[in-house]
DNA sequence: TATAGCACTATACTTTTGTATAGTAAGTTA
DNA sequence: TAACTTACTATACAAAAGTATAGTGCTATA
């Protein structure tokens, strides 16, 4: 069975999608998480890069946050066989196609701010 | 200026793109909130009927959970002016649009979820 | 040999989020 | 009048998420 022949057939279960909005939250929820993401996007990194390009995250966190993403099959971890040993992250197939997902929340996140600056405009 | 001129204008900015997902991630983000909205898109209900189609939410979670989503823009809260009094929480128009968000999420969530299968099934 | 960079881990703590349970004020029905 | 429904609020607590700070083992360079 073809890719696209059981998606569809998984759409049919209205039960798959809450099991599919929650796989999509769990990817990306947590303060740090679509930071991690976004900066991936732009190509594979390494953990100090990473902490550089995400901000004020502490070592902890970025480890922590960078377990998850990884058990969760957005980013795979790889260890380079040079010396010294350099430890590249990047984004999985999935990880790349949450883009999709980010886009809908960036385009929703600037038309909201639009609508609300309207209604405040417009009186309430 | 139109409100696509006016979208044009901000997407010109990539902060603004951290600040519109921040802004989505805050509308459904919290354990139940996408039970509320995704209820909520069958039509507008009451407090008990929400708590009745969202399953094991207590009544001090759900009114917490109103009341963001209420402040965030997403839901709204009116009074019937009938006797007994009822209160009907429907979606904004911002809310409703939050179905492109969740669609993105179902369609990338089964997709991941097959592309983690098809990898298990071919050893590793 | 000392110092520095990398990729983390350990410990202790604070804050946020969620749960359990009971109670309240107002109106409705038997 | 008593019991029931609706739409919550109050209190106390448990669990999860996040922060701050220090330290480890390795290699490389001065």
């Amino acid at each position: 069975m073809s890719i696209d022949s059981k998606i569809k057939e998984v759409k049919k279960c209205p039960v798959q999608y809450v099991l599919a909005i929650q796989e999509a939250m769990n990817a990306i929820q947590g303060k740090w998480k679509v930071h991690i993401i976004a900066s991936l996007l732009f190509g594979p990194k390494r953990f100090s890069e990473i902490q550089k390009s995400v901000g004020r995250i502490n070592p902890r966190m970025l480890s922590k946050e960078l377990k998850e993403l990884e058990l969760n099959g957005i980013i795979k971890r790889e260890i380079q066989n040079i010396s010294p040993v350099v430890i590249e992250y990047s984004l999985t197939e999935s990880g790349c196609k949450l883009k999709k997902v980010l886009d809908a929340m960036i385009d929703w996140g600037i038309e909201h701010r639009v609508i609300s600056l309207k209604k405040l405009k417009h009186g309430k």
